[in-house]
DNA sequence: AGAATCTAGTTGCACACGCAACATCCTTGG
DNA sequence: CCAAGGATGTTGCGTGTGCAACTAGATTCT
């Protein structure tokens, strides 16, 4: 089993490149969007989700759903996120256990100057290696990639995005 | 700056699905391989590549700039992997600074047993999800991507990868 | 040859993450 | 109406990660 790596192993060097250029992409626009914002990855992501919801405001189970954290990652990426003072947890009214997280003043005066940066940035980072079409194609193909995935972790396989609203995902 | 997102954001929105559909499909796929194998998804991507390299052996810079490890992580990464006596290091006649990672007969065995299972979760994990020429689209596409992003990290921006072997890369 | 510079790899440190256990609250069923 | 079960969010704990500083060996320049 040394180096025979029969055409089948090509779904396996496809979901390889994924990782590869997920973690590529990532390495590369980290720093410049903390040095330039101060938010990392994560922060970004949940600032985003929240940014683009009626009222600025978000579950937690919600938000934890929708970006790349478990409901305990995201506990702590909101604690730190309301110690720098751009969210804030509010109670939510129907059900006591529940929290919102809302988007202080702060919070999308710091997304305001920073989404532009990053969208330069990734734009430059991208630019000339994808024509339009194909990045429409990439953009489908992983919409639905992701979506099936998704609906393997929630068993019921239902609810997936909804298409108009196509999960935004500013980054992260 | 509250929900609008010009088609410029587009992009943007290719890169978060691509950050997702990385982070769900590594969600999915961690946890089976490390029942079935013991084995994280960094441990794994460092077994892959020596499986896949003459000699089953590897310097630690080429393995770290294969990887998704800094060369810090790497480091790390080896140390438990020699810590399970799945791979040894060894010293470079040539440079005594360098070492070579090199899987040793308990490491092939372990991914001789791995690998299949894995594949085959693959497999069943993405299965009608995508033609199979649209999953040699969407390989090209990433590989395209992948390798503009290593160029700017290298400075250099040259020696890419040798389209001959295609950065195999099993996975993470 | 000898000093300055560069590269390979490792380690101290701080930090972020996930899992599992938990407290709290809602919801069903008798 | 109260008990059993499900959901929401948080925390203790262990672990993995990257950055920056460091050691040691190569390389270049004068």
């Amino acid at each position: 089993m040394a180096g025979e790596q029969g055409r089948d192993d090509e779904r396996v060097t496809t979901v390889g490149l994924l990782f590869e250029s997920s973690a590529g992409l990532r390495r590369v626009l980290e720093p410049q969007l903390l040095t330039d914002s101060g938010l990392s990855n994560h922060s970004f992501d949940v600032l985003v989700r929240l940014v683009r919801s009626p009222g600025f405001r978000l579950r937690m189970s919600e938000l934890a759903s929708q970006t790349t954290l478990t409901p305990s990652g995201l506990t702590r990426s909101v604690d730190r996120l309301e110690e720098s003072g751009m969210v804030a947890r509010e109670a939510c009214p129907e059900d006591r256990r529940g929290a919102f997280a809302v988007l202080t003043d702060k919070g999308q005066a710091v997304m305001a100057e920073a989404m532009p940066l990053h969208v330069a940035h990734i734009d430059e980072l991208l630019d000339g290696v994808l024509t339009d079409e194909e990045e429409e194609t990439l953009a489908s193909m992983l919409r639905r990639i992701r979506d099936h995935i998704r609906g393997l972790g929630h068993s019921t396989a239902c609810e997936e995005s909804e298409a108009g609203v196509p999960m935004v995902s500013g980054l992260s």
